[in-house]
DNA sequence: AGTCATATGTTGGTTGTACCAACATTGGTG
DNA sequence: CACCAATGTTGGTACAACCAACATATGACT
């Protein structure tokens, strides 16, 4: 009669699909409850985390270079910007683009958060073991790049016209 | 100078974290543009299948053997009940309570969406082997249950009746 | 040179999922 | 009886991931 064992149908809880998702649920708790602590949110350390690695871009290649969409990023930028943590300039060779810099405050920044969500991760993957911790990260990689590449069609351009 | 390559920056592909959202995005897709094709959604296969597993129950009941908040199901079991897929009657022994049922053209829907996700999942899991699936199944299992647990203090029934 | 397709930043949406707060009704327990 | 807890329900929030459209600019081709 009633549901005592409250856990999910067994379709379900055999479902990579649905066990990926319920894994993003507490994942994101712990990471963006980490990130408030320091006030913010996934965005910025993802922006900040690129900034970082590859240098002064304009917005659209950072929309690229990470997962956020271009109208996403405006605000993204604006909300960094305000907290000098990035800076936005007109880019004088192509006056279409702004060229978004890391501020040294961001940097440093960016240092507390990497400690910040590294130390989430543990929490995260409390369950298992070092060993499976790497397994679970090559795997999911691989599913993550696999899809990266058959949705993202470079699209062979036609000059031809 | 250019962010040329298109992918995360480094310290997010190697974050668990970051891999179970990103992973989740094409899992969602498949699944949500699979689901459409019948004209359901998530939720709705979610309560198809635990009351195909459980048995009739109430909303309340339903909620936490699914992942489905009370406030939730409520939409949920109406359109489902649109379609005649359930069936929501009051329950003569205690009057908060809706029992909700599946009905036969709700088991034989289920039937139909069974098999739609489970094609999903080979297209989502295309990349790994079968044992690596395993193995993925696994360790995501290990870290929902684990945090399941540590979320959900039920608090021990004094009456479990 | 002029035309046309495309890239860029930006605004202003929409969708889906996961929540939370509050309420009236009912039930169970002291 | 008085009180607290559970249930269904309404209405709302937050956040990420999109999409459409636009003005401006650039670049490529004719």
């Amino acid at each position: 009669m009633e549901i005592a064992d409250r856990t999910a149908p067994a379709r379900l809880r055999a479902l990579p699909s649905w066990l990926i998702n319920q894994a993003a649920l507490p994942a994101n708790r712990l990471v963006t409850d980490g990130l408030a602590g320091a006030g913010m949110r996934r965005h910025h350390y993802a922006l900040l985390a690129a900034l970082d690695e590859a240098g002064p871009a304009s917005q659209a290649d950072l929309s690229r270079g990470t997962t956020i969409d271009r109208s996403d990023m405006v605000a993204t930028v604006n909300e960094l910007a305000e907290q000098g943590l990035v800076e936005r300039a007109a880019d004088p060779t192509d006056r279409r683009r702004n060229v978004v810099t890391i501020t040294p405050a961001g940097r440093r920044k960016l240092r507390t958060l990497d400690r910040l969500v590294g130390t989430v991760q543990d929490e995260l993957l409390a369950p298992l073991t070092a060993d499976e911790r790497e397994q679970l990260v090559d795997l999911l990689a691989r599913v993550v790049d696999h899809h990266a590449r058959t949705s993202e069609r470079p699209r062979a351009r036609s000059s031809s016209r």
